[in-house]
DNA sequence: AGCACGCCGACT
DNA sequence: GTCGGCGTGCTC
């Protein structure tokens, strides 16, 4: 009879914690179910990895068991085998990893075999109500409507796009009320699937690639390389009706910016069956809800962002990650998952295909299709373009330039709007200004708390820090000597939204970056205007690049190709590939042939040419092997180390330790400890270590067991130090 | 991550 | 006098 349980808990913390078993509840625990403990002054809840009938914690610190939460396991094998996984792979404890992969609510403590969802239904007096006594309150009698015909989940209460205070309203008259139904495990579909529209009809390629990928069984990892507009969602579709009429569920992954109602509409379009929705801004119930539908095998697709990775499916049959190449798979807080890798080894785990697509594939998953290890599907045709995009360097040295624009870029922006076209500009840098200089003494206003200077934001009438949260007024003399001779230095998009303002006074301009689309909803209203033709010239930072299609842009101008492209992160270049290809992928259409403009100081750069002739796809693979002359990822593996404290020297004693931990041959290399390349933010001192591979196992065995010592040294409590496995960004 | 404990500034 | 700011240290 086991005495000790080995539990998994949700705190930051590279290590389980051991726990005693009352003699009472001995018989009833298994593996995998969550149980609450006492941690410290608070009670939390974890998962049984083992039980054992030995433990090496000191008596007078072990602590009981204080209940059971449920009587089987939480998960599916496959994903706690998942999970299992990821913690090894990302040197991370089976509780970090689990607090990325479980909802919250159920880390809470919520119920998880009721499975109910609440659900928005009329009341009596609601049905009894004659609606067109609502004709002052559109937006109530609309709800009302669509409530008569069928009750509506949090969610599909989102999809209406009504305001709270519509359903508040109606709630406080007494008209709707919420109510918590049973989840029904309706599997009909699994038998009987419909069809609630026709498909389109496929072109060869399409064809092609459907039947390869509808004819797979169990594991295979396949690229659909598809450029813009060349329909890979419509081979999602086809292929999904294959999966589906199997009686499998889907899961399908897509970026943070591209989950839009437009996205899920067109899944719920063609099939009528439920579809369960996950991104970040769920609250924790609607949350459980999502995955409780997955895990019940009533909802047939589950698309969300990263997190929905960890959906529990009882009838798995495809993965889908689209745009696979974008940055948002990677989770950046906590444990540093990446969902595309992930996904992966999901396939693998649950014997089913993985389909990963994207126009402009990373170099990890192009290495992986040229070697074979993933099957190369090409989408090649752009349906309904019918020329090619007209690109343009303009060679800016020594020319003067209009708030970042020369008068090239300008001329031709004039040409394009007077033709009746929209136009897009690109500058990655928001703010007025990305700096404030002293023109008497040259002093550079720099953030008192990072190694950074100040944004000056002239419709705030404030200067800020994008590092860190500081900010002040603009200040109204010079820090250094007092001069009242203030100037931005350097260009920002509101400033060239100002300037263009300024030059073209008769067509109006939009911008659209993280400042003007702080508040909720205003990004997709802007987006709006933009399709109606409200705006003619559009100003964004990336924001702007992704996702995003409008049909009336006929020219696309970067303003600072150089910023973008030469960055110290060696995964700049191929960022900026796939940044070039999308914006060109998005320049006009049929009638209207796009134009892309590139501003900068090195026109004659190679790599930018080879970009520009040979396009991405050749690109890439030059890229490739660059990588592998430099011993860079994909080529060898990474993993970062980042630590940070108060004084540097705490920092780098902790590094220099820990890299003495670490072997040394020609497989391996060790780089830094070295300042990061923001030395200081937030008024702490960061520090990087690399370490790099050549083989996988090596990386994983040498650095797993550097950790393990690491962790017992006395420097590691002076500074607060997390590791990055597969960075996508040195920053 | 939380949460407690502990030590210094502006308020009923 | 104390309320509360966040630095530091611990969690089986």
């Amino acid at each position: 009879m086991s005495t000790f349980v080995e539990i998994a808990l949700p705190v930051p913390l590279r290590r389980n914690f051991s726990y005693r078993l009352p003699e009472n509840i001995q018989g009833d625990v298994c593996i995998g179910a969550r149980v609450k403990v006492p941690f410290g002054p608070q009670q939390l809840i974890g998962l049984v990895l083992s039980l054992t009938n030995e433990c090496d914690v000191p008596e007078n610190k072990i602590k009981f068991i204080t209940a059971v939460l449920d009587d089987k396991p939480l998960l599916p094998s496959s994903l706690s085998k998942l999970c299992d996984w990821a913690a090894g792979y990302y040197f991370c404890s089976h509780g970090q990893m689990l607090s990325q992969a479980l909802p919250v609510a159920l880390r809470k403590g919520a119920d998880s075999q009721q499975g109910t969802i609440s659900e928005l239904q009329l009341t009596h007096t609601g049905l009894a109500l004659d609606f067109d006594t609502l004709k002052r309150s559109p937006a109530q009698k609309r709800l009302l409507e669509t409530l008569k015909t069928q009750p509506l989940t949090q969610l599909e209460f989102n999809d209406l796009e009504l305001s709270k205070a519509a359903l508040k309203a109606t709630r406080d008259k007494g008209w709707v009320e919420q109510i918590e139904r049973q989840i029904q495990t309706d599997l009909t579909w699994r038998s009987h699937l419909t069809l609630l529209e026709a498909p389109h009809r496929l072109n060869k390629e399409q064809a092609v690639a459907v039947a390869t990928l509808s004819n797979q069984d169990g594991y295979h990892c396949s690229l659909l390389e598809g450029v813009t507009g060349s329909g890979k969602t419509e081979v999602y579709l086809a292929v999904l009706e294959s999966v589906l009429k199997q009686g499998k569920q889907a899961l399908i992954l897509v970026p943070e910016i591209g989950l839009t109602p437009q996205t899920i509409s067109r899944f719920k379009r063609r099939f009528d069956v439920t579809v369960a929705v996950m991104h970040s801004a769920l609250t924790d119930k609607q949350r459980l809800e999502a995955w409780q539908l997955a895990r019940s095998g009533e909802a047939v697709i589950i698309i969300g962002t990263r997190s929905a990775l960890f959906s529990p499916m009882p009838y798995p049959g495809i993965i889908i990650l689209d745009e696979e190449h974008d940055s948002s798979f990677k989770q950046q807080e906590g444990v540093k998952y990446h969902a595309r890798d992930l996904a992966v080894m999901r396939g693998h785990i649950e014997n089913i295909p993985v389909i990963l697509g994207s126009a402009t594939p990373s170099l990890e998953t192009l290495q992986n299709a040229l070697n074979g290890r993933y099957q190369h599907l090409s989408l090649t045709h752009r349906a309904g373009v019918a020329e090619k995009v007209r690109q343009g360097i303009i060679d800016i040295r020594n020319q003067p330039l209009k708030a970042g624009m020369s008068a090239a870029l300008i001329n031709e922006i004039r040409i394009h709007l007077d033709s009746g076209n929209q136009v897009l500009l690109f500058l990655n840098r928001r703010g007025f200004s990305p700096a404030l200089l002293c023109h008497e003494c040259g002093h550079l206003h720099e953030c008192d708390r990072c190694d950074a200077f100040f944004t000056v934001h002239q419709g705030l009438n404030e200067i800020r820090c994008h590092h860190c949260g500081n900010q002040y007024a603009i200040p109204k003399q010079c820090h250094q000597c007092g001069s009242t001779m203030l100037i931005g230095q350097g260009i920002g998009t509101e400033q060239l939204e100002q300037a263009l303002q300024n030059e073209f006074p008769n067509y109006p301009v939009v911008r659209i970056d993280r400042d003007s689309t702080r508040r909720k909803g205003s990004l997709e209203s802007h987006l709006n205007a933009i399709h109606k033709g409200e705006f003619k010239i559009l100003v964004g930072t990336q924001m702007l690049a992704k996702g995003h299609h409008f049909p009336d842009v006929t020219l696309v101008g970067l303003l600072d190709v150089d910023g973008a492209l030469f960055s110290a992160d060696f995964r700049a270049p191929e960022r900026f590939g796939q940044l070039y290809t999308q914006v060109a992928g998005r320049a006009g259409r049929a009638t209207k042939p796009g134009t892309v403009l590139l501003q900068t100081h090195q026109s004659d750069n190679p790599l930018l040419r080879d970009l520009l002739n040979r396009g991405y796809g050749e690109f890439a693979r030059s890229q490739l092997n660059e990588r592998q002359q430099a011993l860079l990822p994909p080529a060898w593996h990474m993993v970062l180390i980042r630590a940070e404290a108060h004084n540097a020297e705490d920092a780098d004693a902790f590094l220099h330790k820990l890299g003495q931990l670490l072997p040394q041959n020609e497989a391996c290399e060790i780089i830094g400890p070295m300042p990061a390349p923001m030395d200081r933010k937030a008024g702490k001192f960061r520090r990087h270590l690399m370490f790099q591979c050549k083989h996988r196992k090596m990386l994983q065995q040498a650095f797993s067991h550097a950790q393990t010592q690491a962790e017992l040294l006395p420097e590691a409590k002076k500074c607060r130090w997390s590791i990055d496995r597969d960075p996508q960004d040195l920053l």
